[in-house]
DNA sequence: AGCCGAACCGGATTGTCAATCCGCTTCGGT
DNA sequence: ACCGAAGCGGATTGACAATCCGGTTCGGCT
């Protein structure tokens, strides 16, 4: 299906992500795509044609975060304690988040903005993933009942955007994430860890 | 400070009012300035003085609901169960965001944005109440340690966060509000409500 | 009643940025 | 070395925010 792209057209291609990544790791989210183009010493046109959304653009950012992500998720649907394996997950997707702001807002949107399939793909597998992480919760009884996939993906990003309203979210994730997870916790047996 | 405002001043700022509400309700928060002009009958220029920035419509618009909202945070300060102190101010602040996006959007944003000095003084009395709440609270012991005044609120803007990305919170909001609560609450005592 | 200046109005205009379109250039297979 | 497809670039269109200023209206005062 996709013509392997031709030499330059690639070295462009990297060019306007590299472009974006500085400009993401320097704050700017904005990605205002013009810009982008006369920084990366191009034509709009082109950085267009790879990325015809800002959107598009953002997801092709997010990529190497999202592959991680399914490797920490992965991880946590494998692990023997039910209640770890949770732990694992929703902490995985919050910093995960917080280290690559544009995976943040690919990841905290509806899934009908998606753009590449690719995105798409991804997001059915983590959604795969922390049901079967969620099934084993339930089966262990240590999920509140009620408590559905999507609702625990919404939660840990409804503390992303908590996280972000301050500044320097750095001391209080350790406390955002322990309120969350003993939130969603069935009543406990032992609730004194850290 | 202020003089009065001519009459023909006042009522089209109160149109311009109205037919933001309008628009708001209709669910279209943009609140691009010059439709809203359009929609009111008047030119933009006139929009543009009553209101010199999207945020400070946006803050006229919350007015109302910030000032229901200081009624709500003072009755819970007022409680004297302490927790149900905190119950109440944690709903009141996310329930009267649920019902006003325009207020959501005033609230759940760093006070630096503030335009009019009406709002920096809502915010300021809202703070006091709520370190009121959590004052009591920490003194009866039913808080988790370390959570700032500060916290709650942004935990609170974070679950009207979580609750707006899917659709339809209705039967969402009493199950992540029970999650926040619970996560809040120092090892509970009795632990099944509802 | 009618005057007058302050207060207010309107919309043309400027500036910013997203997104498109199409004539020209470059690539790479033959 | 040739040539058609693939890619390029930037002028252009369009949407919207925000400003500016000549004309209009208000309402206190005589």
């Amino acid at each position: 299906m996709t013509t392997p792209l031709r030499a330059d057209a690639a070295r462009n291609r990297d060019r306007v992500l590299a472009t974006a990544r500085l400009a993401v790791a320097a704050g700017e989210l904005s990605l205002q795509l013009n810009d982008i183009a006369r920084r990366a010493g191009m034509g709009v046109g082109t950085v267009y044609r790879h990325f015809p959304t800002r959107r598009a653009l953002l997801e092709a950012l997010a990529d190497d975060a999202f592959t991680a992500l399914l490797d920490d998720a992965r991880a946590a649907s494998q692990h023997q304690d039910a209640w770890t394996g949770v732990e694992i997950l929703l902490r995985a997707l919050l910093m995960r988040q917080l280290a690559d702001p544009a995976f943040a807002e690919v990841i905290s949107t509806s899934p009908d903005l998606d753009v590449s399939a690719r995105t798409a793909t991804h997001r059915d597998e983590f959604s795969e993933l922390a049901r079967a992480v969620l099934g084993h919760a339930r089966k262990a009884d240590v999920v509140r009942a009620g408590l559905t996939d999507d609702d625990l993906h919404h939660l840990v990003c409804g503390t992303v955007f908590a996280l972000r309203i301050g500044d320097e979210p750095s001391e209080r994730v350790e406390r955002y994430l322990r309120v969350l997870l003993d939130g969603i916790r069935t009543a406990p047996p032992n609730q004194r860890k850290r």
